[in-house]
DNA sequence: CTGAAAGCGCTTACAG
DNA sequence: CTGAAAGCGCTTACAG
């Protein structure tokens, strides 16, 4: 096992140099860190960090800056899923803050994160990013010191992104649906619009897949401002439509349609409670969602290993969980 | 924080003698032991496994006494796991070997871990108990310096186990023939036995399930030794039959099936390769699966935690995840 | 049966 | 800019 104290014997200096080298300190000559990080490199030397939490005196703090949905349960898991991974880590002298600011207003997160780096001691940022180049341009200054991993969109190559693939996930629900329609019978589809994180995707992939053999579809349909406006669906809910999606405001929608008493095959993308209750009363037959709880999870984790094993490896992409829900599943959920 | 130290303090005695009673020495008065656990109890002390690994001289061994089944798979994932869990905790000087052993030889393994537990110097079993009760028998002797979790069956009530829930994957995919089956469509349901894991299990479930409104069922049908005497399926396989499950052998009875060129609606429980492409060719519609990798994941790391943080909170069970496949998402599998 | 001491790999305040 | 030293919480060989 390589270890500090074998590299400085090597070198013929002290662990403390080695160790200052190691952690980007400020305090030594850059030909003596660039040796040492060359030696370290050359015999693959890895961090030991149960020694170095052990060691710790202080805590490491990461920021981790949420989009603040309207669908409360997407903000819950993430957060859920980040403080999965500070509990399993707490040994490690390891704490993340979660702060919260609207999805709807990409400056209030741009603020606020530029607040935090200027303000805050800090070893880590996650986020999920609204606007993703000014996002960079606020971070890039303080990347020597600050890790980052970006949730839901990538932010530069060099940065490890944990990734939904709303796209598959509409596929999913799109297979489901043909699968559940008979032939010949009628689907609608509402295009609700896009919230700049999974319902425009959510579409594309459930109309692709749907519109390859499916001769019988109505849409997609789009209805601007369709949670105000749940009325217009009624003119295209002809007798004939025996299918139903719509990728935006499903719940709402849904609800609304129900009201018409009609017995729709309906198959949805993302959850709520309301959904879940859908699918048990068998008005919604199944819903195909990402693994929210584990993007939040697997940051946290990830993050912990680029601070606490310096000499990262090069970065790369984590692509969530995706789930599909009936009625028979419901509880795990 | 609770350390040794400060219950050291605390008693009048060194931090050695607190170690010894906390790791189950032997060379320690039973009133000395009973008095620093009765305080570690009372002030909630939580050992720092951090700290322990790194004075550890020699390394923690698990041994994992896995059931190699008929189906490649099944195994595999298993060690996929185990092998997930070591790997992630090596830091901590922590090993898991890999032992299998015939799941239709129960008395194999009860030499196999007999002969280990005598000769072998270890801290932890993972096993898949094929005959639970003389597990229990062989291991109980050593329970004090040896703990114990496992897989798929539960040994006694103070063994953490981890569960897969077979019966649910067959309502799951019960719930799911039901969808796709247009009303009155005749299903058959062919029973090939018992395997002493999961096919029962997965018939019942799924019977349990379709049998509550379709009333157009045939069987199930039993076929002694199914694999071979695929030919007698032919008789039920009527022209009006339109949807077909088996709990067993699903690959090879599909296979022969095939050939006599019918359009079937099919949905299975398990998965292999043959399940895989088929259901890229969209012969099979679904299946419903156990997070099996989880399994062996889970053991892993929660016998670490037994080993490594004394003082266990008192055990239950974790039920794996169920997994729904669709030829949208296979490639997650 | 108990204690004093060395050591695991690391960090960092202190001194120079 | 570098080093000697203390310390994180624990285990364990050695001595008594």
């Amino acid at each position: 096992m390589v270890t500090q104290e074998k590299m400085a014997k090597i070198l013929g200096i002290t662990r403390t140099t080695v160790a200052r080298a190691l952690n980007g300190s400020e305090n030594i000559r850059p030909e003596t860190k660039e040796k040492v990080i060359a030696l370290a490199k050359e015999m693959g030397y890895i961090k030991n960090y149960l020694g170095s939490s052990l060691a710790l005196r202080s805590k490491k703090v990461v920021y981790a800056f949420v989009a603040k949905s309207r669908s409360q349960r997407y903000t819950d898991e993430i957060n859920r899923g980040l403080k999965a991974a500070q509990k399993e880590l707490k040994e490690y002298n390891f704490k993340i803050e979660i702060i919260e600011t609207d999805i709807n207003n990409p400056w209030e997160q741009l603020e606020t994160l530029e607040k935090v780096l200027k303000t805050k001691d800090l070893d880590g940022v996650i986020i999920t990013p609204l606007d993703e180049k000014r996002v960079l341009e606020v971070i890039a200054p303080y990347m020597d010191k600050v890790k980052v991993v970006s949730i839901g969109k990538k932010i530069t190559d060099s940065i490890f992104y944990v990734e939904a693939n709303y796209y598959r996930a509409g596929e999913i629900s799109g297979g489901i649906m043909e699968n559940i329609l008979g032939e010949n019978e009628k689907l609608l589809v509402i295009d609700g619009g896009d919230d700049n994180l999974s319902s425009k995707l959510y579409l594309d992939g459930f109309f692709t897949r749907v519109n390859t053999k499916n001769k019988n579809i109505i849409g997609p349909i789009y209805i601007e401002n369709l949670s105000d406006n749940l009325e217009k669906i009624s003119d295209y809910l002809t007798d004939d439509v025996k299918g139903f999606y719509c990728n935006r405001y499903p719940a709402e929608v849904i609800d609304y349609i129900q009201k018409e008493d009609r017995k729709l095959k309906i198959v949805t993308n993302g959850f709520n409670n309301k959904i879940k209750e859908f699918i048990k009363d068998e008005i919604i037959t199944a819903t195909v969602i990402e693994e929210i709880f584990e993007q939040g999870y697997i940051a946290g984790k990830h993050i912990f290993d680029l601070i606490y094993k310096s000499l990262q490896e090069k970065p790369h992409n984590y692509v969530v969980k995706i789930r599909i829900v009936f009625k028979e599943n419901i509880d795990n959920f």
